[in-house]
DNA sequence: CTGTTTCGCTAAGTATACCAAGCACTTGCA
DNA sequence: TGCAAGTGCTTGGTATACTTAGCGAAACAG
């Protein structure tokens, strides 16, 4: 996890969380009370020096009325992998569909990847 | 965060994470390479002795072409299921694929139909 | 057979996420 | 004045996420 450019992206998370705390008018011990983590930690979190665990960002999220995606958005967890792959929206669907065997889905991806090349 | 609840979903992340590293072919230390964390980490997760942070399932989820929202979903970190609805999305990625003939699309769902139906 | 490579895993250590106790400060009410 | 209750923060410890070194089995080469 060497991006450094995350460094920020912690730190901004602490100052979204303070900001979204005080919108709700919450104390740190409230919100720690309802996110069931503890105070100090909070304070620690706001400030940039922890990275909380995606559990803890989640039941942040659900504390603060926030949906769990915006969360990770703000932590950079979520950034769009626009990196130009997946073309492949039925390879992927097929590898996730769990009705399929690993064995299934090989082979109809390899008729798919037949059928593509036979154009 | 001692919600025992959980104790299943990571269990289930682990053996997701190992399904679709096999179904990409790639060793375990292959895998760790590609996603910067050890082998022996990545054995640990995959059978569900540790959950793995946010950043090293985001960084897992990269490696083997998937969304972070898919990989957060299974490991029940978000309320929302709307990433996992591509599961059932076989037939309508086939049918939207401009690449394929209708002759193929109707090859390809009748076996993944028929692979259904054996279970 | 012996040596090499690759596989997944174990063991033991380091780094850090997280908690309980308590400090310094402010506000307000007596 | 004086103390009670609230605020955010520091300290010191525990739990766990994560790493490096290395083991034993399987596969293949010489």
């Amino acid at each position: 996890m060497s991006d450094p450019r995350n460094q920020d992206s912690w730190r901004n998370l602490g100052e979204f969380i303070r900001s979204q705390r005080e919108l709700a008018r919450l104390s740190m011990r409230q919100l720690a009370e309802i996110a069931n983590i503890s105070n100090p930690y909070l304070s620690q979190v706001e400030r940039g020096l922890y990275k909380p665990s995606a559990d803890v960002l989640k039941s942040i999220a659900g504390a603060l009325q926030i949906s769990a995606e915006t969360m990770y958005a703000q932590a950079g967890l979520l950034d769009k992998d626009a990196a130009g792959d997946s073309a492949h929206g039925v390879e992927q669907a097929l590898r996730l569909d769990p009705r399929l065997s690993n064995d299934q889905k090989e082979t109809l991806i390899r008729i798919y990847r037949g059928f593509l090349e036979s154009r």
